[in-house]
RNA sequence: CGGGGAGUAGCUUAGCUUGGUAGAGCGCCUGGUUUGGGACCAGGAGGCCGCAGGUUCAAAUCCUGUCUCCCCGACCA
């Protein structure tokens, strides 16, 4: 087949188009990659699809290489699989749920738990034939509350999701491994850079989780990382370390009561009170099935609720109401404070403990404390770590380094899910023993068109993508710079079909335009070579090669295009 | 789901306050002049002004409803 720009369709704009925000949704309808057909919901025209067949094309091979077998599920699943999971009634409004003529449930699959494990208890029965790991490269559906970002944050997106099955730890750890090197040898091949972060594993439940995150101002998601150890985390997970030396309370400054009408924000009471953020103590009430808790963390942090989870040991937990605030605190919202506090279970966060004199709420109405001193004041029942880390914080690790920040773009996610879906779903095999065991399961998950996002949010200039070689749509372009001139046009005819024979993926630019309108949109494609063709070099027998990224150009005699090209591209 | 904004040609948009023949730039088509980084001239095609009601002699414009899209927040295997 031959590319002539002439006939691929890529309507390309010269405005960026209202609907998009961050630059990887503008240049790819810039450049006519994807259209919209509604909110996150995109056709990929044939320069996109071409970027998103490379990215699929390497997580095939590399997935095939690790011993994973590919299969395709279907992406209607009947909701009697998600009731015999639970995950029915948890998911929500997420879940795309439909219904088909008979009125049966069905839900377009955000993920497929469910069919596999189904697929492997009436498939595998015997731990001879584990463990497995199966995968698919399939359409997934979530019904976002709110899609942005085109591919980064669809409703409808392609996903690589693997599922692997074990008869113990160690073999769910080794396949675990596997993954884990698999996805570095992906993203590596794929010229994207990258961190492997520890992560919450959220409503999928299960155990330890990592994320492949590609690095990218604009990502959307903050990676914090040690400047001494390798330790790197989510935000949702970063732990804080230990704190370094603390200030002695000066013991003899006495709690007292400052009246403070209507300052019932931390910002309102910095400014009342003049004093700094990390004075303050933020009091939350929260209910759980344990009855209600007051969590304490410094003015200037946030909570982070998964983590108050963990230290208090609950499921359930959520903010306590205005009528339960009042029960507890005796205060309307906005003055609770741990001073006096009674009949509720009080945690504070490590850093409350530290401040030397605090301010908090007096548990009533206009009031605030100031000069409280921890111990002597009040003592919290439980102290753990409860907020979010911040720049700076001490790794929890190594205890040495202080946290760095940078930001990511969620890639992939692997999981040891354990036994959460072969329980429930029973999916088990017979032993060595005759017994029957539940298998331990992993999951493994890429964004695939995801991927093609970030890849350009990652390597893009003001001149549009710049594509790492392996996933550009076309690895090099063909510009005569005139193309009615006939020696113009069989020279880039000639060099076009040496390429293609050597399996350089080239395009062919024969559109009758002027050269500059042809080389802005070729630079829009982000194509990583250009070989132009024009009447300076033929003069000399030679060709201009321009690479896209750093901007050099070399002329090349025309017998050694078609090598340097390959040298270039790495064959 | 809460807050904000916007729907006018393929794209970017003006017009709306103060109702009276729907405009521009880009792109597209034809002809000509050009031709090494988004050319120029001339001519042309292309619009249910998101949709539905209402007010009015008359609605892109005013009123009501509704749908869609975008942004911030909450949410996010």
């Amino acid at each position: 087949m031959v590319m002539r720009m002439s006939q691929v369709v890529a309507p390309t704009l010269r405005e960026d188009p209202s609907e998009a925000e961050v630059v990887s949704h503008k240049l790819m309808l810039r450049g006519g990659f994807i259209k919209k057909l509604a909110a996150g919901v995109y056709t990929f025209l044939p320069l996109g699809y071409r970027a998103l067949r490379n990215v699929i094309g390497i997580i095939r091979e590399e997935m095939d290489l690790s011993g994973a077998q590919e299969v395709c599920m279907p992406t209607i699943i009947p909701a009697e699989l998600w009731q015999e999971s639970g995950r029915w009634p948890l998911y929500g409004k997420e879940l795309f749920r439909i219904k088909d003529r008979h009125d049966r449930e069905f839900c377009l699959g955000p993920t497929h738990e469910e069919v596999i494990t189904d697929l492997v208890r009436d498939s595998i029965r015997s731990y001879k034939q584990l463990p497995a790991n199966l995968y698919q490269i399939q359409t997934k559906f979530r019904d976002e509350v709110r899609p942005r970002f085109g591919l980064m944050r669809g409703r409808e997106f392609l996903m690589k999701d693997a599922y692997s099955f074990h008869t113990s730890e160690e073999s769910l750890e080794k396949e675990y491994q596997n993954m884990y090197q698999t996805y570095c040898r992906i993203f590596d091949r794929m010229g994207l850079k990258y961190r492997v972060v520890e992560a919450d594993s959220g409503l999928i439940g299960g155990g330890f989780s990592q994320e492949f995150m590609v690095l990218a101002e604009t990502g959307e998601e903050e990676i914090f990382h040690c400047n001494k150890c390798n330790y790197s985390a989510s935000r949702e997970s970063a732990g804080v370390g230990k704190y370094k030396a603390q200030a002695k309370a000066q013991a003899e400054a006495k709690v007292t009561e400052i009246h403070t009408p209507n300052a019932k924000t931390i910002e309102e009471l910095i400014a009342f009170l003049k004093i700094s953020p990390d004075q303050m103590i933020k009091t939350l009430i929260y209910e759980t099935e344990q009855g209600a808790v007051a969590a304490l963390v410094r003015g200037d942090h946030a909570i982070n609720e998964p983590k108050l989870k963990k230290v208090l040991g609950v499921e359930d937990l959520r903010l306590a109401d205005q009528a339960v605030i009042k029960k507890v605190t005796g205060a309307p919202v906005g003055f609770a404070g741990p001073v006096g506090l009674k009949g509720v279970k009080i945690v504070a966060d490590h850093a409350v403990e530290l401040i030397p004199l605090s301010v908090s709420g007096a548990n009533k109405e206009d009031f605030h404390l100031i000069n409280i001193v921890y111990g002597r004041d009040y003592k919290a029942d439980l102290t753990g770590d409860l907020r979010f880390a911040v720049k700076n914080d001490n790794c929890p690790r190594c205890g040495e380094g202080i946290f760095d920040v940078s930001r990511g773009i969620e890639v992939g996610h692997i999981f040891k899910l354990g036994t959460k879906y072969s329980d429930k779903m029973r999916c088990v095999y017979l032993d060595e023993k005759n017994q029957e065991q539940v298998m331990i399961m992993g999951c493994y998950g890429i964004g695939v068109s995801r991927t093609v996002a970030a890849a350009i949010e990652q390597n893009n200039d003001k001149d549009g993508m710049i594509w790492p070689v392996p996933l550009a749509p076309f690895k090099a372009a063909i510009v005569p710079v005139n193309a009615e001139e006939p020696e113009q046009k069989a020279v880039a005819e000639k060099i076009y079909h040496e390429l293609q024979a050597k399996g350089l993926d080239p395009l062919l630019d024969d559109r009758i335009d002027r050269i500059g309108v042809k080389l802005k949109d070729i630079d829009l494609f982000g194509i990583p070579f250009k070989v132009i063709v024009g009447p300076k070099g033929l003069k000399e027998g030679k060709v201009e090669v321009k690479q896209r990224r750093t901007g050099a150009m070399e002329l090349v005699p025309l017998d050694q295009v078609s090598e340097k090209l390959v040298q270039l591209i790495g064959g």
